[in-house]
DNA sequence: CCGTAAATACAGTATTTACCCTATTGTCAT
DNA sequence: ATGACAATAGGGTAAATACTGTATTTACGG
């Protein structure tokens, strides 16, 4: 495992994290938790999805505290770029609101906790050893035997709700939170008819209409809020 | 103005401040940050909008800082019932993304101060000093002097549902129910130019920058469900 | 009854967007 | 290597929307 290797000449080395978050308020305030709790470091904060990528790279944490909700990078992609990243840190997710379907494609792209923010600080340390550990957690109405049955089989879609890719789903997210399909373009950092191309791919699997439709879909399945 | 009187023996008083925030992790991370800043004295907690209602009664807060997006009970209709506690306190609302059309409710419905969730820990001090201070407090990029518009004029009515007219609430519930402008204008038998009239009241009045503003405010008061 | 404001209705023109195609590249598993 | 699919992008036409006016109807206080 490569975990194993790299910082542990004494094996009660500091875990050292990165806390990826849109909200700089809640960023702060992790951090002024974090200063209390023994063992875990906080060794750089980020609200741009971009940014953590840089700061995985530079920084080296053993793991990465990331809010699923992140409009400018979803959890999924950042996750996806970080592990591509030499010594590749474990994922610590957490979310506004249990989504099944969120929770398999994390498990999927390596996530190795998954935490409501409702939940108590102190659990969330607990996760965080336990993953600093190898090991899995998931937070608890989700048992701890689903994890296996997560990270094994790549979660098909038979809800129709996961047919969206990734770059759909971002997307979507964006159109839903009031962006035009330039100005989501824009965002995105692609051309306005690539845009265009995923949006119509969006409509037809998800056989909406129009933009309301993907509003709709959208708040249903916690993507976005009204 | 009510709030001169009832705490302030010595007007150096600390500002007792309510946390209304679903997030478990959230509240805590607030509280740690405040430990830190003298004056402000964090009395409660909760994550419920009714509790957070009992707390007010309860703890009599000078202020309560609320999350907009809290599921159980939205922040408008929570602020409203808070309002009407005797010694009804100010607020302060926290937004995930900022929203023109949430803005012009929340100061409808008393807000003194919004920010993003986004914002720096300092800044939010700041603002909950201001309020205390009875003064608004806009975030950056809302300048201040906005404050007065939207306190002063807007919001017609209680609810703030019927700043629309008839035929605009009509319209916006086709809108938000996916139809086109023409496909509304149809249903209604009116012309599309005149639709399109409508529309840009309703854009207008609801500080909407395009549909996607519509359905969500139309979720957000009931006129159509996602 | 009358004046005024607001609501409702509609038109023309210029610009933007949606929506239909096609097409290339890279990745990945068979 | 090959087929499947994701991501990228352009072209062209119809539709939607923005912007700027105007006219009729309704509501209400003086």
């Amino acid at each position: 495992m490569p975990r194993t290797f790299g910082t542990q000449p004494t094996h009660m080395s500091e875990i050292r994290v990165l806390i990826a978050d849109e909200r700089k308020l809640v960023r702060q305030g992790l951090i002024a938790l974090f200063t209390t709790e023994l063992g875990i470091l906080v060794v750089g904060d980020t609200g741009d999805g971009a940014e953590a990528v840089e700061m995985v790279r530079d920084k080296k944490p053993d793991l990465v505290i990331m809010n699923v909700d992140m409009p400018t990078l979803n959890g999924v992609s950042a996750a996806a770029r970080m592990s591509k990243v030499v010594p590749s840190p474990h994922f610590v997710f957490l979310t506004m609101a249990h989504n099944e379907v969120q929770m398999r494609e994390l498990f999927a792209v390596g996530a190795r906790a998954y935490l409501l923010q409702s939940c108590d600080f102190k659990e969330l340390v607990v996760a965080i050893r336990k993953v600093a550990a190898g090991d899995y957690y998931l937070t608890g109405p989700a048992g701890k035997e689903m994890v296996l049955q997560y990270i094994s089989p790549p979660a098909e879609d038979e809800d129709g709700e996961r047919l969206l890719t990734r770059r759909e789903r971002e997307l979507a997210r964006l159109l839903a939170d009031g962006y035009s399909t330039k100005e989501a373009a824009d965002r995105l950092g692609i051309s306005v008819k690539t845009a265009e191309t995923h949006r119509a791919s969006v409509m037809r699997k998800l056989g909406a209409k129009n933009v309301t439709d993907i509003v709709k879909y959208c708040i249903r399945n916690n993507i976005t809020n009204p």
